[in-house]
DNA sequence: TTCCTACATAGTAACTATTACTGTTATTTA
DNA sequence: TAAATAACAGTAATAGTTACTATGTAGGAA
């Protein structure tokens, strides 16, 4: 994986912002400053640096992704109201990766954990409208 | 929610079968006996059916969607080789839900699992190849 | 039983997120 | 510095799904 002006300020993108942006949240911050950055290559750029593990990539219910800066492992909490994520540490399936092993016959490599629910800012709205 | 014809069929063909079909492959089965079903009206009634809790939907991360017939809460393990959905049992999160709610201060709702590996028969291929 | 109306359908077009293709540009290494 | 090759921009194509429109059907009221 060769250097490359534009994975670098992808990478960054991503790692400086916490909202877990999609690809082409990505794209709409960087095309400000880079006005020939094209969509493919952030697409391309995600997915290569998620492959090599320096980004995380999360598949969403609706088909859509968002990719996260990879610290400790943990898993995400989207909201069914505005669509935000956020991050969530849920207790690890290790210590029944044995028992699902054996129950289902498959190697298990990883596992996506999304739970779903309505964020404090989407409550406190549906409060004051009803 | 009113009767029709195809919406049974379609119900009842998910829940005869235990491959967690797609709409697609719901579809493709159908339409031998149905020539006139359009796949528009498989995608629709299986929604509806979902939504009213009569089959599960179950989002992978490939952005696509499998059906499942709806019987005790369970979660799903994809082989990443051939794409093979079955059934796996985890315990629930309920214990931590509130734990949940107010580490993120999030309603939590729902939550969607899927493992993913290598199910036994791509093991026993890739045994034989390698 | 017949008529009415709302919901359902078939067929097609459109849409969204993503990937692939093509010719050009830039990084690396020799 | 020059050749080889990975990455780029721009565009076209794809997959999965949803929306639209005109026609058909379920199911209750007259």
């Amino acid at each position: 994986m060769r250097y490359s002006h534009q994975r670098e300020r992808i990478f960054r993108a991503v790692s400086e912002r916490c909202d877990h942006p999609t690809a082409n949240m990505v794209y709409e911050q960087l095309k400000v400053e880079m006005p020939r950055l094209s969509l493919g290559t952030v697409y391309r750029n995600l997915n290569q640096l998620a492959d090599a593990g320096r980004l995380k990539k999360i598949p969403l219910a609706d088909g859509s992704c968002r990719f996260d800066k990879t610290k400790e492992s943990h898993s995400h909490i989207v909201c069914d109201e505005c669509g935000a994520v956020s991050d969530v540490h849920l207790p690890s399936f290790e210590s029944f990766e044995h028992a699902i092993e054996s129950e289902t016959g498959y190697e298990l490599r990883t596992y996506d954990v999304v739970l779903r629910g309505v964020c404090k800012d989407c409550r406190a709205c549906a409060e004051q409208a009803g």
